[in-house]
DNA sequence: ATGCTCCTGCGAA
DNA sequence: CTAACGTTCGCAGGAGCAT
């Protein structure tokens, strides 16, 4: 029952529910963080991005300061100081090691489950009470908070879409009832009210510019959307939105994804904590991207077939001059081996590489990425040569599992980092290096 | 016309 | 003290090219 079904000739409107739950986590990093540290409770913090540049989750407190996502640290500096705003940088192991918690917890609520991002998954209820959904989903907040300790919100419908936004006036506390909210438990003229209260852009797919957009033809809640003209979206918008549109009324356009399908590209890229001039900076920063990308495809069990490297300077100093670019490097045949990634990255580089700039970030993308089982079928020259490599890499793969990221580099990606992220306002590592166990010695 | 690759824009977290 | 603006992924659609 796919949307693809309205364009054939056999339209039933099959109403029967399939309802499905989005499980979001609140202000996820700050909730992390508070874990690790109780006097972060109930004060204004924010985390920051990479290079402490943006805040990428606030607590409640901050965001009733009316400090934005995405805003820029250096700018809200002086109000975070005048509140009392307390920054962190961002902790990446801490809270994926918190998520996989998080979420095995969630697994055991349905047969399936869909991990969308690090602090939401959607959960197949089909086959689910109706009548029982709203206790259900209580049930999931309590029982996440009292194994991982992590708040959560729970969002119930017929279709993502409706499911995501649920989930907002739950969060919200626009609809339902204290952290879940089941759009199935509503008349529809109390949902029609409920989302002419709601501007569009809070509807999953609509981001900045399509709300512009929308706008300007008048189309500026989420019952707007909702009851616009099907045939007109797609043609002045897309057919993602049209999509969109019809998940809002109910229709299940987007399916349920369970794990399994690995990614199609894997891009390792960071902004420098300073700015970088030297050829060889560049070049030992791509290097151990490459490295990094390359533990990445082999976790995933695929091999590339192409290497992009990008170089640029920063958008934002509008006065120095400007330069960026890319250059695509296919391997002589598709590759796991870090060797065989980092010598391609830095023949694209020397290509790409001018001097006289002042580069600000610089970024490796694996492209055209297969299985390595598929592969390997059709290839049966130099068999040995490639176990060979194969376990090489694996045990560097295993030391710096155990030991540590980075324990084991390959020369070209260097020692000195010049190029390394700023991050002043780190939290420990308390779940993942022994050495931050906050023990008494 | 049709099918491919490459590139850009957009959205999301 | 100053200067300081994230990362990674997928999808759609258009351009450019070949057939």
């Amino acid at each position: 029952m796919g949307c693809s079904d309205l364009h054939g000739k056999d339209v039933r409107l099959v109403t029967t529910a399939m309802p499905l739950a989005l499980v979001d986590c609140n202000n996820f990093y700050v909730s992390c963080e508070r874990m690790f540290n109780p006097k972060l409770e109930d004060k204004p913090v924010v985390v920051l991005s990479n290079n402490d540049g943006v805040a990428v989750s606030r607590s409640n407190e901050v965001k009733a300061l009316g400090l934005k996502m995405g805003e820029p640290w250096f700018k809200m500096e002086k109000l975070a100081k005048q509140h009392g705003i307390i920054a962190l940088s961002s902790n990446y192991s801490l809270y994926g090691d918190l998520s996989a918690r998080v979420m095995s917890i969630l697994s055991d609520f349905s047969p399936k489950q869909e991990i969308y991002s690090i602090d939401e998954c959607f959960l197949d209820l089909d086959g689910f009470e109706p009548q029982s959904l709203m206790a259900y989903g209580q049930r999931i907040r309590q029982t996440v908070k009292q194994n991982v300790g992590i708040p959560v919100c729970v969002g119930i419908a017929d279709t993502k879409t409706l499911a995501k936004l649920a989930n907002h006036c739950a969060k919200k506390g626009l609809a339902g009832e204290n952290g879940v909210c089941d759009f199935g438990r509503m008349d529809e003229q109390e949902r029609n009210a409920l989302f002419a209260s709601i501007p569009v852009g809070e509807v999953w797919g609509v981001g900045r510019r399509i709300t512009e957009k929308l706008l300007t033809i008048n189309i500026q809640t989420v019952e707007d959307l909702r009851r616009a003209d099907q045939e007109y979206i797609r043609q002045q918008f897309s057919i993602v939105l049209e999509r969109t549109v019809q998940e809002l009324n109910g229709i299940p356009c987007i399916e349920l994804e369970e794990a399994g399908t690995p990614r199609q590209q894997i891009m390792v890229s960071r902004s420098f904590g300073s700015t970088v001039t030297e050829f060889d900076d560049l070049a030992e920063s791509v290097s151990y991207f490459a490295t990094k990308a390359a533990e990445k495809l082999r976790d995933d069990g695929s091999v590339a077939a192409s290497v992009c490297v990008f170089i640029r300077t920063n958008p934002f100093k509008e006065d120095e001059p400007q330069y960026q670019r890319s250059m695509i490097v296919p391997l002589g045949q598709p590759s796991d081996d870090t060797m065989a990634l980092v010598s391609a990255v830095l023949k694209g580089l020397k290509k790409i590489y001018r001097s006289g700039y002042c580069y600000k970030k610089s970024g490796v993308l694996l492209m055209g990425l297969q299985s390595k089982a598929t592969l390997q079928a059709t290839l049966f020259d130099d068999v040995a040569k490639q176990e060979k490599t194969a376990n090489m890499m694996s045990v560097i793969d295993t030391i710096n599992r155990k030991m540590g990221q980075g324990s084991m580099t390959i020369a070209a990606s260097g020692i000195s980092h010049r190029w390394a992220m700023r991050r002043d306002r780190m939290s420990q590592n308390y779940t993942t290096d022994w050495n931050d166990l906050p023990v008494a010695r």
